[in-house]
DNA sequence: ACCGAGTACGAAAGCGCTTCCGAAAGCGCT
DNA sequence: AGCGCTTTCGGAAGCGCTTTCGTACTCGGT
């Protein structure tokens, strides 16, 4: 392992200042106690000399880390690289700097990377994707993560909820009414649904969600057939087959995510379906490439390069009583892969 | 700034397993000096109390910092976030952590984001993104790089040329060279390239294998349109728009990345102009949707994920003599939106 | 049984910083 | 002039670890 350069220390500028540490330390970290004029002269002085602080003398003097820690799945996921994008947006802005890790999808991987994310002492967590609904799995999470902010960590989480932490929450159900609304609108009654990894909260809630407009129009969700695969594109693939062979009545296809419906497009065209002719298909989250596929996806719209700078601004923020929720928007952009039932 | 839990100590893991602060760390960092047996026990007793050292207190008192540090213009854009789930895969596997920042394509934020993570101590810099033409910018660049590799830093470098550095390069004239070969051989003479940033040397390098390609077959480059917008999308939207305009013979783009292929694809299909029918467009890079795009994109293939794992391999080896050049395969891929020439 | 070489371990000195504490100096007041 | 109070600063003690150095002990050779 390599090992850094050495290099200016702190007492190099004190010297050079005429002043102690003590007081260099001070003027630098603009701890008062120290007179204007000697401050200046200091700080001054560091300028001219292009001292930067170690930071890890620092933080380990008592200081505070600055890194914030990233827990994605996956970071070349166009849903978690966008929720990225806008931590490190913010986090460069405070200049911040971002310890960014992938959980790979997979509980026990998260809470690994949560650990060695602790022991790096980075003061500040936030964790993207969804919960798991496995309550094992969760409550173990869930423990390590109370520690952790009891000891005076800050922790901020986004797409699950969280008895402790501040999080920010797309409105994961309303976006899957909005979604059967639409289908149900358009006068499709055989809806099946491509549902990713059953173990997510985010895939129940959404699900909960056009199950909830059915109802409201007078159909059964229980009749819906429900798919549930990898929350990737392969997953809407694999998904897809199954629906034209075991459901052939189906008009609409709501997958849960848009990662899974570019699959669910894909093998619709091998199969020679016309979209949204014979059938129609939504997504959901609106990543950017949504709007350039063939035929361009109806979905939901969901702000995640915000969410991540919510995120992390939730967590820069002073630790409420209770945990805050941030709720952000939602919004139904229609657009060519649906039409009107057959 | 939140304040970092406190921890288990090494002393407290020493006390419990009788042994002394000193040989409690030689055990568990693997020197000798330790018999088998003491250092087992410490081994054991550090597993059971969950002990995890201070990588601050570990990184002051003269060990390496184990974390990596990755520049990526925008990690949101999919050809840097397939990089950087790379490069953060082969970090999990040697248990490094990854600092990501982004420079924004803009060149003084980049220089920026590099001293602070200089400052940061951090032991391995990876900068993925082209180089600059400007020969100023890049002087004081390659000024700060080379000071931190004189100080032991150890530094990757993708996608562009770096006189001291390691690099992994894609071999962007051979990509070019193919893809003009690929066109001129569907018998396309009147040809436009979408440049992107003219001061970026991918998008020079790429270029000059087009050029390479049509000389090769006995046209003159210097008669092909260029144009030179934003590496992204919208660049190829507005470039598109410029080539109806100005340069109706046209019957093929070249995009420079898929970025402004999309970009293209999108501003043809407001225009009614059929892919391939009326015009043929490629793109460079293959990031992964471009299998799903309407029509679904011929491209040159990058192995982008490997770029990031080999740009992190080589920066953990041993720096070598010489500078070393890791190029990577290319791969023409030819899909729908390229045909005969009307 | 004695000596030099080797091995196993502990004591202690930092790494560069923050911060507690105490000394010195300046102030208004009696 | 003498008192207490505040302000400004320096000395020094750590933060938790690695590493050098020194000491006690073991062992093969004579």
């Amino acid at each position: 392992m390599p090992k850094p350069g050495p290099g200016l220390r702190l007492i190099d500028v004190a010297q050079r200042a005429g002043v102690s540490l003590a007081t260099a330390s001070r003027a630098l970290s603009g701890r008062d106690g120290v007179s204007e004029e000697v401050a200046d002269r200091v700080r001054q002085v560091s300028l001219e000399m292009g001292y930067v602080a170690n930071p890890y003398a620092r933080t380990l003097a008592g200081g505070a880390s600055s890194t914030v820690g990233l827990v994605v799945h996956q970071v070349d996921d166009p849903y978690f690289s966008e929720i990225a994008g806008g931590v490190i947006q913010l986090a460069g802005e405070q200049s911040l700097l971002v310890q960014i890790c992938h959980s790979g999808r997979d509980p026990s991987q998260e809470l690994r990377q949560i650990r060695s994310l602790i022991a790096q002492r980075v003061g500040i967590i936030i964790v993207a994707g969804s919960g798991y609904s496995d309550p094992q799995v969760e409550a173990s999470s869930r423990e390590v993560l109370s520690l952790y902010e009891r000891n005076g960590g800050r922790l901020a989480v986004i797409g699950r909820h969280s008895l402790s932490a501040d999080a920010v929450l797309p409105d994961n159900e309303a976006g899957g009414f909005a979604l059967g609304e639409h289908l149900i609108g358009l006068g499709h009654r055989n809806i099946a649904i491509v549902a990713g990894t059953a173990a997510l909260t985010t895939v129940t809630d959404r699900m909960a969600g056009v199950a909830a407009a059915m109802r409201a129009h007078g159909l059964d969700p229980a009749a819906m057939p429900v798919l549930h695969t990898d929350f990737i594109r392969e997953g809407g693939r694999v998904a897809t087959e199954q629906i034209l062979r075991d459901h052939p009545s189906t008009t609409a296809i709501i997958a849960l995510n848009d990662a899974m419906a570019m699959g669910v497009l894909s093998a619709l065209r091998e199969h020679d379906i016309a979209v949204p002719a014979r059938m129609s298909v939504v997504g959901f989250d609106d990543v950017s490439v949504a709007a350039d596929l063939a035929p361009s996806l109806t979905t939901i719209r969901l702000p995640m390069t915000d969410m991540g700078r919510m995120a992390l601004d939730l967590a820069l923020k002073p630790r409420a009583a209770r945990p805050r929720r941030r709720r952000t928007g939602h919004q139904l952009i229609v657009r060519d892969s649906t039409g009107p039932a057959a």
